[in-house]
DNA sequence: TTTATTTACGAAACCGGTTTCGTAGAAAAC
DNA sequence: GTTTTCTACGAAACCGGTTTCGTAAATAAA
């Protein structure tokens, strides 16, 4: 490793001018206690040596880091994938930095994450939990150190911040009910938590269709996937090869999407004629499947986008508190060919 | 917002164990300067008030961040999402906070985020660089500066630096030898660069198959994708309206490779038998397209990780110096149904 | 026993900015 | 003409750690 160069300081400027640090400190960032005059001196001299000042004791002395922490369960998710872009977007316009970290839906990993944001290092959080948290002492703690936190997706009703979220049950009742007009009699779950907020809603949402249309729930309908994937797809499997026609399922999120595909296809089950699938899925991919998906496209980017331009806010305005409101972008329902024309 | 808590610093643990602040600091870092005893004391303290450094402190004093930035042309790629994915384990595993940025493809977003990276807000750097990205004086600056950078999949040989890249030509080649031989007399190259490293090699390989089995290269088999996705749709299925059986494509990546799906739907064109199709992708629905794409699947996550190993090794190890290599993570060639079996 | 090391720690400078507060001189108000 | 208010800037404390260097006491070597 090289060492390092030594950097140009606000202090050799300082010098360089004639003038004080704390002048070119403040002529650099626009101070109204600074000339016309003087700020243009500086700045000329900031390009010409091409000064950068170091973010670092910014940060140490102005108690702000210009960077939000979020925090994901996993990236490999087409929405998780746009979400980031609706956040990188928001956040770059803003002259934000973005720090990434991954729960890998793991509720420890999450809990370190969030105790490192408490010694300061990000001005505020946006999280989608994993699956495994059903606390939320780890965010409590960060809140209590002043730290805004906006949910997406993923959130914790108990929690009081917002959280911006699509409509889970809605469009899970919707999806549900339009497998229930295309004919089926009986419809499966597939689920890979208990506890998760969009899963309970989508949950929800799903018994409530049943009950509007005289379906019975059944527990045994509902199939939560964990993290044998292997054992999973069996299961499913076995699902899938005692059901009769007339069969239909939804899946809660898009990673469950493929491996139906993959169930049918070694059942030689045809999709939509012997069951029928909706998924929640976000990949482009979804039009081109054999065949095509119908699914329930979230607003990802905009989910995204939402909730960095509500961050950013609380973070700029001096009097602006994040509320305990849950800020609803809908999802929609796109019919393709897995569930009959 | 609310007012910051006022926080625990290392100088209010000084006084409560009757230590001095340099004390503590190499206690908690554990210094071999300082004996057990001590150490304990201090861990005990800290753990009771739940202190936690601040990190930019930290970082100005000793000039190291623990964190890397790592910078994309876009995240909603299979590629990419995995990249990140082995990117974050390495840097989860070894301390190192990321800072994700995305250029957009966009040279002067590249040039602006790089030049951030002169300030010393990271340590190092990964790097896979935006199509428009021709010069490389930015990378140049930066690593004047003595930043170490590590590209990885899309990098400039003119750089010298680690590189970690699969094996563009020689998949190439094989996969259009692979078309060749599955009768296909004619093959077009969808492309979306004329410079970027990877789409050079690509092409490169995809000739030499060419050479290698008399067959013709010629420039309007090469199709160049731009900005604009309608024209470039247009200009797609005008090709392949006037394509004759036999022909074959080779998708340069992941997001060409649906267009051309799309194009032989709208044109009632059947893959495999009238268009024989492979693509460089990553995604998981490959297989489960329709018909099932072909591939050259690249070890994304390998990558990402190797990348992100490597750069913590320059930083890391004194004396451990960035060669100029290439470092390369073979790719493989998955047939299914879009090519005749 | 004397000298040379080693061990364990503290004082103080330092990292590179930001912020507070004080003030000279100019402009405005009276 | 005097007082008041701005305006534009500087000195110095501060942010919260790290690092260097000096040293007393303990241990080892001679």
């Amino acid at each position: 490793m090289k060492e390092k160069i030594n950097n140009l300081t606000i202090k050799m400027l300082a010098k360089e001018l004639g003038l004080s640090v704390s002048t070119i400190s403040k002529a650099i960032r626009d101070s109204h206690e600074i000339s016309d005059g003087t700020k243009e001196r500086v700045n000329a001299l900031v390009q010409k040596l091409n000064y950068i000042p170091n973010p670092y004791a910014s940060s140490l002395g102005s108690r702000n880091s210009k960077t939000i922490g979020v925090v994901l369960p996993e990236v490999t998710d087409s929405f998780f994938a746009q979400a980031i872009n609706g956040i990188e977007c928001v956040a770059q316009e803003n002259g934000y930095h973005v720090l990434i970290y991954l729960s890998h839906e793991n509720f420890e990993k999450e809990k370190k994450i969030l105790k490192d944001f408490e010694s300061g290092r990000v001005d505020g959080v946006l999280i989608s939990v994993a699956k495994e948290t059903i606390q939320h002492c780890h965010i409590d703690a960060l809140m209590d150190k002043a730290v805004p936190i906006v949910f997406f997706d993923r959130v914790m009703d108990e929690v009081t911040t917002a959280k911006i979220i699509t409509n889970d049950y809605e469009s899970a009742r919707l999806a549900t009910e339009h497998l229930i007009k295309k004919g089926c009699n009986r419809i499966l779950f597939l689920s890979f938590s208990h506890t998760l907020s969009i899963i309970c809603k989508r949950l929800a949402g799903y018994k409530k269709a049943l009950l509007d249309n005289q379906l019975k729930y059944a527990d045994n309908n509902i199939l939560t996937f964990g993290n044998d994937a292997k054992k999973d797809y069996l299961l499913l499997q076995k699902k899938l090869k005692s059901a009769s026609k007339g069969v239909g399922i939804l899946a809660s999120v898009e990673k469950l999407a493929l491996p139906i595909y993959q169930a049918c296809e070694d059942l030689q089950l045809s999709i939509p004629e012997d069951i029928q699938v909706i998924s929640f899925s976000n990949s482009d991919s979804a039009a081109f499947l054999h065949p095509p998906l119908t699914t329930i496209t979230q607003p990802a980017f905009e989910i995204g986008k939402t909730a960095a331009s509500l961050l950013v806010k609380a973070l700029e305005r001096r009097n602006f508190e994040l509320r305990n409101e849950e800020i609803i972008v809908p999802s929609t329902l796109v019919v393709r060919k897995s569930t009959i024309g």
